[in-house]
DNA sequence: CCCAAATATGCAACCGTTTCCATATGAGTT
DNA sequence: AACTCATATGGAAACGGTTGCATATTTGGG
């Protein structure tokens, strides 16, 4: 491998020149220039970014912590992510955490190692009090870490209440919500509270499901949702997430159930794969492209240390009427 | 930001004891040791990774490259990979490339930069004459780009059959298949030609869309798919990728067609999103983590220059009866 | 008691860049 | 002619580690 020593020596000029001309910074000569492109044409050379990273302290990096990537939420937001990060001239690394422990920690070492510049996580962790003591560009996804962390999230309240209004209008008497573990403090669980504050106002019964904590495979879905189909096989309305949602339509298709005459479903998070099932979902879509945008655009302020000031970033949901609540 | 130095100096030793100490190399003395640790631990020290890196040469960091994350089977690949990647000690950086250009030169770069040291590709390139040229640690996901770049793929072939035999089994007498776009060089083109084969060979008409390079998403596959299904309406049997399967099954149904009655289905890929959907289909599954643990194998035997021998890792795909053929 | 081997350590060189600084040249000004 | 100032350049220091080498010091066997 040609190094820039060797493109000065037979450009016959000095390191520095050829530093200068390859990053057109200072006082470089036509005549140099033109012997230095040479001798880089000639000996096939690129910089090294190793050696570059090293003396700007800088990687280019930045990481993003999921649960698990193979889950339609993150993948969009992470596809989305890297198209902004590649735009503002970043890399991205993945990170996924749905193992057995408790990755974070690992992860969150790369920021002090210099691996990468900034962490943009989604993950619900427990064990926070190992951000907070950090003083480092991080940038949390519907999540609330620690004063000092920004979130970028969309009014969960808002969704919630729109769902909720939903299946009351459709008439629903009994109705299932599907919530995270509630020992995760997330923005997310306003969406809930108001869903079913809103639901029980009207003087409608709900049930509740809580998920396990960092689970959310098809599998472990269709068990939790057959299995709370068997239990309450009565339910005519029911809320969650995508792919739960998705999942519950099954079990109860699979039972006989007419939707939307027998049971209503609303989706929370309208990932683009729900426009290719049918019937159409009834959905509250996060504008997860936007999301990711505001979360890259949060990080970089971070990491160059312009515009400290964001806090929390709330962004709108939309409430997409489908087939899955009435016709 | 502490160094190696203040260590040292705080510790009362040189550079170089440290150094060990940290790596666990060469002889150190239980005390030095445990003046180090004190140091280190006083002044919170962690090693910068870049410097490092540096020396060694090696980022620890491997690329994949992708059409786009927001695809089931390329987030569940991407998903594996990530785990077995972190199991070998190597991070994941993702490159998506579905956008205006072919960025596939731009990332190849990043290995002669030393910002990752391998490439695993799951990109349906154009030019793949770029890649020839390079003699890198590079693994192709089912795809072929050049003799001395390894793929990772499932027999196609197979699965083509296997489909074309269920429909035949099912009766059908037209056949829509839908296929990527042929001036991609893909073992993938062997599942069509021998899908169309089977039946053709049964005297079953069968009709193919190709689908346009490098578009995979939903918005385009509902297009195509509703589109298609105007144009032929008397189609009894349909195979396609996951997503467009489903896409299909739901033109299908807004036109009041029965499934599997009026119209069979088979999908391919069996990402586990499919899981989630009723009714349940008739699929092929791609071993996608077996995929993704082979193409990390290869690509570390190549960083490390130990067994180069593999060429074609074929894997087998497994058939899954569901409800889209027949009951 | 002596010498080889094992243990322990500090210092300098190195990894491949970028930037600072000292120095040189030529053009334009007074 | 002397003095700026812009242009141009090479070499050294720095980035923050790792490793080779020279040099103790200790240990143990004959």
């Amino acid at each position: 491998m040609a190094g820039i020593k060797d493109v000065a020596k037979l450009a016959g000029v000095g390191v520095g020149t050829v530093s200068r001309a390859i990053n057109d910074t200072g006082y470089v000569s036509q005549e140099a220039k033109a012997k230095i492109d040479a001798a880089m044409e000639e000996l096939h050379y690129i910089p090294n970014e190793l050696a570059r990273n090293l003396y700007r302290k800088k990687s280019g990096i930045i990481a993003v912590l999921v649960p698990t990537i193979s889950h339609p939420f993150f993948a969009e937001f992470i596809n989305y992510m890297e198209l902004e990060c590649h735009e503002r001239g970043y890399k991205t690394m993945i990170c996924s955490t749905e193992r057995e422990k408790n990755y974070e920690s690992e992860y969150l070492q790369m920021l002090r190692q210099h691996i990468v510049e900034g962490i943009i996580t989604g993950v619900h962790s427990l064990d926070v009090q190992e951000y907070l003591e950090i003083d480092m560009p991080i940038v949390a996804l519907d999540r609330f870490i620690g004063d000092n962390i920004p979130v970028v999230s969309v009014d969960h309240r808002q969704g919630g209440m729109r769902a909720a209004r939903e299946l009351i209008r459709c008439g629903c008497h009994k109705v299932a919500v599907f919530q995270e573990a509630k020992k995760v403090h997330s923005p997310a669980q306003a969406r809930y509270e108001e869903f079913m504050r809103v639901l029980e106002e009207s003087g409608i019964e709900t049930i509740s499901c809580e998920l396990e904590w960092n689970k959310s495979d098809v599998a472990y879905f269709n068990q939790v949702t057959s299995e709370f189909f068997r239990k309450h096989p009565d339910v005519d309305g029911m809320f969650g997430t995508d792919l739960l949602a998705l999942s519950y339509m099954k079990a109860a298709q699979e039972n006989g159930k007419k939707i939307p005459e027998d049971l209503k479903i609303i989706a929370y998070d309208g990932t683009d794969i729900m426009d290719a099932v049918y019937p159409r979902m009834t959905m509250i879509r996060q504008p997860i492209e936007k999301l990711a945008k505001e979360a890259v655009r949060l990080i970089v302020h971070r990491i160059d240390g312009t515009n400290l000031l964001d806090k929390h970033i709330e962004l709108e949901s939309t409430f997409i009427k489908g087939n899955t609540t009435d016709n």
